[in-house]
RNA sequence: GGGCCGGUAGCUCAGGGGUAGAGCACCGGACUUUUAAUCCGGGUGUCGAGGGUUCGAAACCCUCCCGGCUCACCA
C-alpha cells in the first residue's frame, strides 16, 4: 500500500471501519467448513432429486464476483477445491444482514452456510441462511476479464498471478505432484532421502561460480552449494548404500528462459550401480512420474510431442557430435587443432578456450537444440567430467552420460570416480586448467572429500536431474519462470 | 554486458507536440434467480525517474531505473 491511500483502499478501509463498528471482527480465527465448494457442488449432482436428504452447507472462500440486485445477491465464493455460487435474499436474512452486503468487496473471505438449491439457469448455489465474515481485503484484485498478463507483475506478485489464472495454479501443482512422485519412486526402489549443508566451505561438484557469504561468528566465507554430489557420495562412504537428496542449488552465472540462481536439483546415489543401470533408474523413474501426474508417458506442446517410454537411445558423444558437426574430437586432441578445426567448420567460436570447453562448444551449439525426444549422450571425454570414472576399455572417456530432452540438458550421470589417487589428479588437473585459461569455473579441490574417499567408496552410480528442467517439459512452459513460483528479477526492493 | 521491444488509472490497453482516454474494477442511485448481470450518473492519474528542446512534452532529445525477447554467458 502507498503512503497516499488509493482511493480503491480508502473506500475498502471505510467498509473494514463499519464492520467493526458493528462490533464484528473482520478477522476472525477459524471457520467450521463443513464441506468444500467442489463437494457442495458433488453432493447435489448426487442428491439434488431428494431436497429432503441435502445436508446443510457452511463453506468459506474468496469472494470473485458479485451480482448484487437490490434485494437479492449472488456471489461466487472460490476455495482451494474450486467455487460455487452463493444466494442472498432479503428476505431470508433480514434488512439489517442483508444490509452488510454492501461493506463486501471482490477478494474479502467469507464463510456461508445455508442449503444448496439450482437456480433457473441450471446453477447450483447456496442459498444463504447466515453468513459469517472471514478477511477484509483491502486491495483490488486484477481485473476480471483479461486477468493478470502484465509478466512483471504476475512474477513479483505471484499471489495475484494465481488468483487470477488457473493455468498457473495447475502447473504448480504439477510441480508438486512431479516432486511427490519423483519421492514415491525413490522410496520405492528402496533410497532414502538425506539433507547435505547448503552452506560450504569450498562450493565443489559442480563447474559453476558460487554465491559467498560470510560467517560472522567464525569469521570465516563461507559458498552457497553448486551441487549435492561430494557430500552424498560422503554418506556412501559411510554405508548407506542408496541415498537422495531433493534441493536447491546455487548458481552466481546468468540469468535467462533456462536458467535461475537458484533452482532445484534431484541427485542420487546407489552403491554397487555403474551408469548403465543409473540409464535404466533415470528412465524408469521419468517415465513413472509421467504416467503418475499426466496419466501418460506423453506430452504435447506446440507441434511437437514428446515421449518419455522407456528406452531412450543411447548415443556416444563423440559419434552425435561428428554426425551432427562434422568433427571428430578425437582426432584434435588439442585446444589449438580443434579450435581451427571448429573456426574452419564455421562455427563461431571464442578464442582460448580449453579442449573441454570446445568439446562442450560443439556439443551446445549443433547437438543439444536437436535432441527433443529423451537421449542420452554416453562416454564423455574425461577431462570434461572430473567426477566421473574411466572407461575401462578407454581411459580417455568416462563411464558418463547426459540425458537431454527438448533441447535441454535435464540429467547428468556418471559411475562416481572412487578412486581417490586419481580423484585427486583429476582436481589438479582442474585447478591447472583453471590458472591456465583464467577459467572460474572449474572444479575446486576439495580435500576434505578426497580424505573421504581415501576411506573406501564402493563402486556407484550417481545421477542428477534439474527438477525445474523436467517441469518445464511435463507441463509445456518454454520459460523456467514459469515453473518456479518467485523466479528471480533483475532487482527485488 | 550488447541488440530489439516495452513501462499511460487498481487491471487490460488506446493515444505519439495543443484540455489525460476506453472497457473492467471502484464510488452514488435503481433492481428479489444473476452469472462478463443490467440500467442511470461519476474518471479516481507523479503518463517509470531525472534533465533538456519548445509558447506548450505522455509524445521529441539525453541519462538512468524496471521488464520481456535475443545474443553473449551458462557441466
Amino acid at each position: 500500500m502507498t503512503e497516499r491511500k488509493e482511493d480503491q483502499t480508502r473506500s475498502r478501509l471505510e467498509k473494514l471501519q463499519r464492520i467493526k463498528d458493528l462490533g464484528i471482527n473482520p478477522y476472525p480465527t477459524r471457520y467450521q467448513r463443513s464441506h468444500s465448494t467442489q463437494e457442495a457442488v458433488t453432493i447435489f449432482r448426487e442428491k439434488g432429486d431428494n431436497p429432503d436428504e441435502l445436508p446443510q452447507i457452511r463453506v468459506a472462500g474468496r469472494i470473485t464476483a458479485m451480482r448484487i440486485m437490490g434485494k437479492a445477491s449472488f456471489m461466487d465464493i472460490r476455495d482451494g477445491s474450486g467455487r460455487i455460487q452463493v444466494y442472498f435474499k432479503k428476505d431470508t436474512l433480514g434488512e439489517e444482514k442483508y444490509g452488510l452486503l454492501h461493506d463486501f468487496d471482490i477478494g474479502d473471505f467469507l464463510g456461508v452456510e445455508g442449503t444448496l438449491f439450482k437456480t433457473r439457469t441450471e446453477e447450483i448455489t447456496i442459498q444463504v441462511s447466515g453468513f459469517t465474515f472471514l478477511s477484509k481485503a483491502l486491495q483490488p484484485l486484477p481485473e476480471k476479464w483479461h486477468g493478470l498478463t502484465d509478466v512483471e507483475k504476475r512474477y513479483r506478485q505471484r499471489y495475484l498471478d494465481l488468483i487470477s489464472n488457473e493455468e498457473v495454479r495447475q502447473i504448480f501443482r504439477m510441480r508438486s505432484q512431479v516432486i511427490s512422485s519423483m519421492r514415491r519412486f525413490l522410496d520405492g526402489q528402496g533410497f532414502m532421502e538425506v539433507e547435505t549443508p547448503v552452506l560450504q566451505s569450498i562450493a565443489a561438484g559442480a563447474l559453476a561460480k558460487p554465491f559467498a557469504t560470510h560467517h560472522h561468528a567464525l569469521d570465516r566465507d563461507l559458498y552457497l552449494r553448486i551441487a549435492t554430489e561430494l557430500h552424498l557420495k560422503r554418506l556412501i562412504v559411510g554405508g548407506f548404500e542408496k541415498v537422495y537428496e531433493i534441493g536447491r542449488v546455487f548458481r552466481n552465472e546468468g540469468i535467462s528462459i533456462k536458467h535461475n540462481p537458484e533452482f532445484t536439483t534431484l541427485e542420487c546415489y546407489q552403491a554397487y550401480a555403474d551408469y548403465k543401470d543409473v540409464m535404466d533408474l533415470t528412465e524408469q523413474m521419468i517415465s513413472s512420474i509421467a504416467k503418475e501426474v499426466l496419466g501418460t508417458t506423453q506430452v504435447t506442446s506446440g507441434e511437437t510431442t514428446i515421449d518419455f517410454a522407456p528406452p531412450w537411445p543411447r548415443i556416444p558423444l563423440r559419434d552425435i557430435i561428428r554426425d551432427k558437426s562434422g568433427i571428430d574430437f578425437e582426432e584434435f586432441p588439442g585446444a589449438a587443432s580443434l579450435e581451427a578445426k571448429i573456426r574452419q567448420t564455421g562455427i563461431p567460436v571464442d578464442a582460448g578456450l580449453s579442449w573441454a570447453k570446445l568439446v562442450d562448444h560443439l556439443l551446445s551449439q549443433k547437438v543439444e537444440p536437436d535432441l527433443i525426444q529423451p537421449t542420452f549422450l554416453t562416454d564423455y571425454p574425461v577431462e570434461l567430467s572430473p567426477l566421473a570414472k574411466r572407461k575401462p576399455e578407454d581411459e580417455q572417456l568416462t563411464e558418463r552420460f547426459e540425458a537431454f530432452c527438448g533441447g535441454m540438458e535435464i540429467a547428468n550421470a556418471f559411475s562416481e570416480l572412487n578412486d581417490p589417487l586419481d580423484q585427486r589428479d583429476r582436481f589438479e588437473e582442474q585447478e591447472k586448467m583453471r590458472a591456465e585459461f583464467g577459467d572460474e569455473e572449474v572444479e575446486r579441490t576439495d580435500n576434505d572429500f578426497l580424505t573421504a574417499l581415501e576411506h573406501g567408496m564402493p563402486p556407484t552410480g550417481g545421477l542428477g536431474i534439474g527438477i525445474d528442467r523436467l517441469v518445464m517439459l511435463l507441463t509445456g512452459q518454454h520459460s523456467i519462470r514459469e515453473v518456479i513460483l518467485f523466479p528471480q528479477l533483475r532487482s527485488q526492493e
